[in-house]
DNA sequence: TGAATCCATCGATAATCGTCGATGGATACT
DNA sequence: AGTATCCATCGACGATTATCGATGGATTCA
């Protein structure tokens, strides 16, 4: 009975994980509002920001940041005291449209 | 000191929640993979189909199969022993449109 | 120099998650 | 009736995760 079944479509292993990553660090409600803050923000946004606005503590916030960071939706500098975060410059079109379905 | 900080735009929770949700849906690379083949599939599959290609236990792809439907990605159709999988019909145009970006 | 602020990191804890084996219901074939 | 296949569900286990408090480095300002 075995050979009902249909073969399925090929899907590229090193895809699936890497792409899968990518929702994951989508995949949490603190980080897809920070995501969707950074995304609508006219100009970087700093740690303090998030856990003034989301009634978080900083460590979490930074956190969350630091995934977002690893996951390359994010990039940093450092100006005086503060770190400012913005959307990374260089993200990949596809991942960019991506983000502008999921959010706009 | 506070006061230089810029306030943030707001994004709503419910909607952060909403598709945090679908993002954690596609966050792991078996469903992930899972959806791109019934996304790229002519006709439905089963169970059985994605247990002998993705080298996982039955149970284990029918609980990812249960989250993907929970997630209203995915609907079942019954046919004698099978029950057939297949993207959810009347799939939101954003859900479409963002798995459009993210698969193909 | 001293105090204050911002932030990353560490260690801990509770919750969630991915996976499996076992079980039982449903359907089909003999 | 008996056997075989497909599948959902349950219970358990180890791994990952979200969160927090505590700590310490860096920078600014008095």
């Amino acid at each position: 009975m075995r050979g009902v079944c249909c073969n399925l479509p090929r899907v590229s292993e090193t895809w699936a994980e890497s792409r899968a990553d990518l929702m994951k660090a989508l995949g949490d409600p603190t980080r897809l509002t920070m995501v969707a803050s950074l995304w609508r923000a006219a100009s970087p946004i700093c740690i303090c920001d998030f856990t003034a606005g989301l009634g978080l503590t900083q460590p979490t916030i930074s956190h969350h940041m630091a995934k977002l960071k690893e996951a390359g939706l994010v990039e940093s500098e450092k100006r005086g005291i503060w770190i400012y975060y913005r959307l990374r410059d260089k993200l990949p079109t596809e991942t960019r449209e991506l983000l502008s379905r999921l959010i706009d």
